[in-house]
RNA sequence: CGCGGGGUAGAGCAGUCUGGUAGCUCGUCGGGCUCAUAACCCGAAGGUCGGAGGUUCAAAUCCUUCCCCCGCAACCA
């Protein structure tokens, strides 16, 4: 039975234009997306946009456009730009769309149903800059002022709550019961010391929007953020859309067939939702939890905070001229090599730049010294290998073993490894060639069979590591396997790894993969 | 006592959970090779793992304590 593979990364705010950030969550669920594609399980990869929120009538009611058309605009910047990445997300889901609204009311009916939400009233401190309510103690401490230094505002309003309290002792004991459910594991710690800490119940709805989904029952007010953003995961897969929404969260294939979700990649500062308010949503309505949520690091930019103050904000501009400069296969390999997946990670067009050499010494020039001496010397045609020495069982016992690390790493969610271990492959394989030296076993006639072998396993290593890298170099990999004579079209990366190139193989030419970059 | 991240060779990092000869990439120096994208390979120099205590046969790693750096208005993954 085939497996199946659900990714997420967050629906993104549209309120302005995407930035290093949005493509760097994209990008990584991206690769994941398609290593299980490849690896032949059923995948679906979903991303979309949050279109709702205070901030949204603000910017709209500032340009002089309605909320709508500020959200038409910026979400056709995302689309665009994830086209232009490359992105291969199954669906993209606005949470203006019809089937959504539809699906949150029908979760929100559910909740009702249940008893889970109570109107109450509440009067507080708001802080409109963050969108939320300050405690007492807590407005006083920062002289009533809201993060962003303007006055916080007095707001007394009736609002419906969702019982949160009533749900988190469950989340906490999936939590505790659940290890790979919020990674990395220091980020697993902060939330359950967080949570030990108590919780309120939520404040889910707003009588004084009205950009917004309507509450069932009571249309006079919007849904809040929390339920409306995070129920895209499960109303993308059609839960509570349809001709039975009526009687409460119609269950569709799809999300019979993907949900609980594998992978929620998120930034580190939207973890506290997705680890406590969205399982509790979840154990509500009688579903089951996410798998995972993965929470990664930051970028910075020259060892600084990101600012367009500071010019030093990589926005989609800075990102197209590095694309155009290295392209598009460089910069995710780049985003996935920089830090350990989870990490803090810094942005340098420096690093871009090396890491650009890399794979052009490293693999693509390998790969062309394998190409042209197997051209040069057995007319392209790949030799079988002849008795191995240790030197040969070495690079092809690496070779070998490069499937299941690899598959580990994946398993792992560990990225950086995962553009790394087919790198050290390639850079073992140009140790190989240097001590077997093909060319001077190529004057030798006596020494024929012995330059069999190691053009056959040093292209053996080659084909190993191009394939490796498809998920995250997905032209340049398919460009180097087809200068090696293979289309890798249709085929699954179990396939591929378990088939090693035959004898006789018609190798094509080499040419350089990564050409050098001046400036 | 605000929260979080971090301090390991010149630079950038891994290793810290599960103590046991301190590792990688780049840079520098020396050598080699000439098949290749002025690429590639080998070797060397270079670190009291922020400080101080403690536990232990043994600590970068565990415990205590101190110091320093970065982020926490907006844009925001």
């Amino acid at each position: 039975m085939t497996k199946t593979f659900y990714i997420t990364t967050p629906i993104y705010y549209p309120n302005g234009e995407p930035h290093l950030g949005h493509a760097y969550t994209t990008l990584c669920a991206d690769v994941l997306a398609r290593y299980h594609r490849l690896a032949g399980d059923d995948t679906f990869f979903l991303t979309g946009t949050d279109e709702h929120g205070v901030k949204m009538v603000k910017t709209a009611a500032e340009k002089g456009i309605e909320p709508r058309q500020l959200a038409d605009i910026n979400v056709k910047i995302f689309e665009d730009l994830w086209k232009e990445l490359h992105i291969t997300h199954d669906d993209f889901i606005r949470t203006t769309s019809d089937r959504h609204k539809q699906g949150v009311q029908a979760i929100v009916q559910q909740m009702l149903d249940k008893g889970d939400i109570y109107l109450g009233a509440y009067e507080g401190w708001y802080d409109e800059g963050q969108e939320e309510f300050v405690t007492e103690t807590e407005a006083k401490t920062r002289n009533f002022l809201a993060f962003n230094k303007k006055p916080l505002v007095r707001y007394a309003e009736p609002t419906w709550f969702f019982r949160l309290s009533k749900y988190a002792p469950q989340v906490q004991q999936y939590i505790e019961a659940h290890p790979q459910f919020i990674q990395p594991e220091s980020r697993r710690n902060e939330v359950l010391s967080k949570l030990k800490q108590g919780v309120d119940d939520l404040s889910i709805s707003r009588a004084t929007l009205k950009w917004g989904i309507p509450l069932p029952n009571d249309p006079q007010h919007v849904i809040y953020v929390w339920i409306d953003a995070l129920s895209n995961y499960i109303t993308a897969l059609g839960y509570g859309v349809g001709e039975n929404q009526a009687s409460g969260g119609r269950v569709h294939p799809p999300y019979e067939k993907y949900w609980p979700v594998n992978v929620h990649l998120i930034g580190k500062e939207i973890l506290w939702l997705h680890a406590v308010y969205w399982p509790a949503m979840l154990f509500s309505i009688n579903q089951l939890p996410p798998h995972q949520v993965f929470a990664h690091g930051w970028w910075t930019a020259d060892g600084r905070k990101m600012s367009k103050t500071e010019g030093n904000f990589i926005d989609i501009e800075k990102l197209r001229a590095d694309i155009s400069k290295f392209g598009l296969d460089t910069l995710r390999y780049y985003l996935l090599r920089a830090a350990p997946f989870g990490n803090d990670l810094d942005f340098s067009e420096t690093d871009l730049a090396a890491a650009h050499v890399e794979l052009g010494n490293v693999l693509g020039n390998c790969l062309n010294r394998v190409l042209n001496i197997i051209n040069k010397n057995r007319d392209g045609a790949l030799p079988a290998a002849a008795a191995l020495e240790d030197l040969d069982r070495s690079l092809q016992e690496r070779t070998q073993n490069l499937a299941a690390e690899l598959a580990q790493a994946y398993d792992r969610l560990e990225l950086q490894q995962c553009a790394l271990l087919p790198i050290e492959l390639a850079r073992a394989t140009n140790g190989y060639i240097d001590s077997t030296a093909p060319w001077k076993l190529a004057k030798d006639p006596a020494q024929s069979a012995r330059l069999d072998t190691v053009l056959n396993l040093a292209t053996q290593a080659m084909y190993t590591a191009l394939i490796a890298l498809l998920p995250i170099l997905p032209e340049k990999a398919a460009a180097g396997l087809a200068q090696l004579g293979i289309d890798t079209t249709g085929k699954t990366l179990t396939e591929l790894f378990a088939t090693p190139l035959a004898a006789g193989h018609q190798v094509g030419m080499g040419s350089p993969l990564f050409p050098k970059v001046e400036g």
